[in-house]
DNA sequence: ACCTGAACACCGTTCAAGT
DNA sequence: ACCTGAACACCGTTCAAGT
């Protein structure tokens, strides 16, 4: 059988979802697809660059349109809430995420339309940036918290919708203490529109 | 030679620092011991606890004494700066705190210690909890970010210090927002003492 | 209590060679 | 362009046995 990139990624997101981060390695996705291992790293130079292109895509169906029309404070929560769904939808989809940052890989999207939605209450582009990047890692902190001890519960009886809902309380609490922050600092010029 | 548990983390904070985090595997520590791989689980059931026990350690090198009669901010920025510095003086230091939280492992120290000082302020145990959880994730995450990053350019001829201090501003700025954002919702009783 | 020796079941990556 | 086959240099973990 003949790959592209995009049917190998399509096949580690399965493996991810079904058997969990350790899991996905080079080699199972290889066997899964009837390919040696070495057949990879003829669309990936290395494992890092797979895991960025599963985290990317993994993000990317979590992303809707574009809204415009919008408060600046709505599109933050807005952003957030999609790419915390969008971790939360795979297994170990926060910590994947979270590895592929930590080797300074994946991309800009989100920290993108993050600053964007920022930048649009008037504020000026260093400023707006920090204030995304603050949002984010609180977003991938959280989301990272949930599926761990989500994970840790999952071996009991317990029902998963009470803490879920626990989850998204404090979710809210703490994206709305960084927006309110971030409101504080917003220019005087800009609150009238 | 026989050791005890202090002695297996020390040496292992050694190789973090020296090789990074790629490098420590649990035969490595071994054989920089003159011991036998299998050995090292007479002291630790899996290499995850043992990396807990670490990143306990690197965390608790970078803990100052209780500071009491301080303003509860001041408490917070001064835990906040002291978690940075402790993780930014090992390499990889961050990301194996992260990792080791992701396990849902490790001491609750830190995050204990800044629930402490939001309740100083006149809040509930629960939005005392979120509040230093949101404070956490921006920390872990901004000085992950900054070692990410940090690594990328220390292979060019880069002066690291003007990096350092644009770091440290960015992350006082977050920090800041979260801050007035807990500002805002401080009971009106508690802003008199 | 602490460690050895040997084994089991894996890894990521490279590279010449095939079609 | 895409893949095979084989190899290299590793992993974490278990377990009987030693002292």
């Amino acid at each position: 059988m003949r790959y592209r990139r995009g049917d190998i990624v399509e096949r580690a997101l399965g493996i991810l979802d079904q058997h969990g981060l350790p899991d996905l390695s080079m080699r199972r996705i290889a066997t899964e697809l009837g390919l040696q291992p070495s057949a990879l790293y003829h669309h990936f130079a290395s494992k890092q660059e797979l895991l960025a292109a599963v985290a990317d895509e993994l993000l990317d169906r979590g992303a809707r349109a574009e809204r415009d029309q919008e408060e600046w404070d709505t599109s933050v929560i807005t952003l957030s809430h999609e790419l915390r769904d969008a971790m939360l939808a795979y297994r170990d989809g926060a910590e994947l995420v979270a590895t592929v940052q930590a080797f300074g890989l994946g991309g800009r999207t989100p920290v993108t339309r993050l600053t964007a939605a920022v930048e649009s209450a008037g504020f000026d582009a260093a400023f707006a940036r920090a204030a995304a990047m603050t949002v984010l890692h609180f977003v991938f902190g959280h989301v990272s918290d949930e599926q761990t001890h989500r994970q840790a519960n999952s071996a009991g009886a317990i029902d998963a919708d009470p803490l879920v809902r626990a989850d998204t309380a404090s979710f809210d609490l703490g994206l709305s203490l960084i927006l309110e922050g971030i409101r504080q600092r917003q220019p005087d010029s800009a609150k009238i529109d």
